[in-house]
RNA sequence: GCACAGGUGGCAGAGCGGUCAAAUGCACCAGACUGUAAAUCUGGCGGGCUACGCCCUACCAAGGUUCGAAUCCUUGCCUGUGCACCA
């Protein structure tokens, strides 16, 4: 059996293409070249993201390299994997600023001393280029076929639907594919939306007489609605560098049910223990735990504190924004906008009708003027707060 | 290039001369309920006005027709699809 051999590496993946050969990689002492390909689209990583990093940190432990691709030349062609439409490509200069932020935040995970990170400009660049060797464009494209690429059930749908599909989406999955063979990829990590991609690398390695990447698919994490993939466009993520009392309240607010998986696929806890005890208890652990990694514990401790003082016991919290009245007497509505609580007077006058703004402690329930002498304690829904001074 | 279809609020998508600040769904905000859960239910969801009403800006852009236009016409821009031997 090689699962104390393999360690955790199975825990929480969706698939594996094919699990025996990698035992047979693995039974070679040899260590693996584990490869994850990242496209620096994004200036900051969310919890979605670290799922894949993780597995890989885990290979890490087990003796073997893990190979991170920045794909800064790829992220200017853009995935079109699980899209609908086309993306616009980005600039240098951000996929630049991008790839820098990414490392960054990638490093709190991974383990240095196993670890190598190139850029796949440095290959897929003279690719383009080539004419007269293997190692060029027309060469691999002369391999695929474009059935083959349009049976892809992403890029049939777009067909169907009568979406555009253009000609450099197309070819995307060719370059993530030759990427693999660059570097000699014994294993690649992505998420299920990837695996078209990954098994393209398989192909295109054994066109150059290479043994195929091990193709290890991972499930998306649901972003904090519970429902869609965890994502910036849909709004539903958690970053790494949100602030301590945030990632540890929207950790909270992830349904029961998410939070196993979460569990599963952010930490090597042992899930079997944590079920027995109340599934609140398990949730602030789980909160507890990712905090600490990306702010460290006394960050963790203080945002539990937080969290328990001002929504379980619906407390005022120890520190708030504060705001400078611009005059006073000044009437609620101007002070909730001036403050920052509501966008525009209208909203402040809703949120006043709907009875969700409080004074010191008491329910405003019209506009009314108010005299401002001392500092003065205004809340408005469940979690703003402002600290009104003279 | 030619033909056809289309461009509406964060998104999807109705409306096709007045009753439209624009149906409906999603997202979002607030309230109730709770373990700040989730689910559910209720209300809201352009801006401004001491206001059960009034005003302003909005349906790709610019003009035009009309008492009146998101709705009709013209032009432009953009998008998608089809055709491109027989047509």
């Amino acid at each position: 059996m090689t699962t104390s051999f393999l360690g955790h590496i199975f825990r929480g993946i969706e698939n594996v293409y094919s699990r025996q050969e990698l035992q047979a990689k693995c039974q070679k002492k040899k260590p693996l070249r584990i490869k994850l390909g990242v496209d620096p689209t994004a200036p900051d990583l969310h919890l979605g993201h670290t799922v894949a990093l993780n597995k890989l940190r885990q290979f890490q432990d087990q003796g073997h390299t893990a190979v991170l691709i920045i794909g800064d030349y790829t992220a200017m062609i853009g995935d079109p994997s699980g899209r609908t439409a086309l993306r616009p490509p980005l600039s240098e200069a951000e996929v630049k600023a991008n790839a820098d932020t990414y490392l960054d935040q990638a490093g709190k995970i991974l383990d240095p001393k196993r670890l190598e990170c190139v850029y796949n400009s440095k290959w897929l660049h003279a690719f383009f280029q080539n004419k007269n060797s293997d190692e060029c464009l027309t060469w691999v494209l002369a391999r695929v076929t474009v059935k083959q690429l349009i049976e892809r059930e992403d890029f049939a749908k777009r067909l169907r639907q009568e979406q555009p599909l253009s000609m450099l989406e197309l070819l995307y999955p060719l370059l993530q594919g030759y990427d693999s063979h660059a570097i000699q990829a014994d294993v690649e990590l992505g998420g299920t939306d990837q695996l078209f991609n990954m098994m393209m690398g398989r192909d295109i390695q054994k066109w150059y007489s290479q043994k195929p990447q091990v193709v290890m698919t991972l499930p998306l994490l649901e972003g904090t609605d519970g429902i869609k993939k965890m994502s910036k466009s849909y709004d539903n993520y958690i970053a790494l560098n949100d602030k301590p009392e945030d990632m540890f309240g929207k950790i909270m607010s992830v349904s029961d049910a998410l939070m196993w998986k979460y569990y599963e696929l952010l930490t090597d806890k042992d899930l079997s223990a944590l079920k027995q005890g109340h599934p609140m208890s398990a949730k602030k652990t789980l909160a507890e735990f990712i905090v600490t990694r990306y702010h460290g514990s006394g960050a963790s401790q203080k945002a539990r504190d937080h969290f328990e003082r001002v929504f379980s016991q619906r407390d005022l919290p120890t520190d708030m924004p504060e705001h400078k009245v611009s005059h006073t007497p000044i009437r609620l509505a101007q002070l909730l906008v001036e403050s920052g609580l509501a966008s525009s007077k209208n909203e402040a006058r809703r949120l006043i009708q709907q009875k969700a703004v409080e004074a010191d402690g008491e329910k405003m329930i019209d506009d009314r003027e108010l005299t401002i002498h001392s500092p003065l304690i205004i809340k408005a829904g469940k979690r703003q707060f402002r600290k009104i001074i003279v």
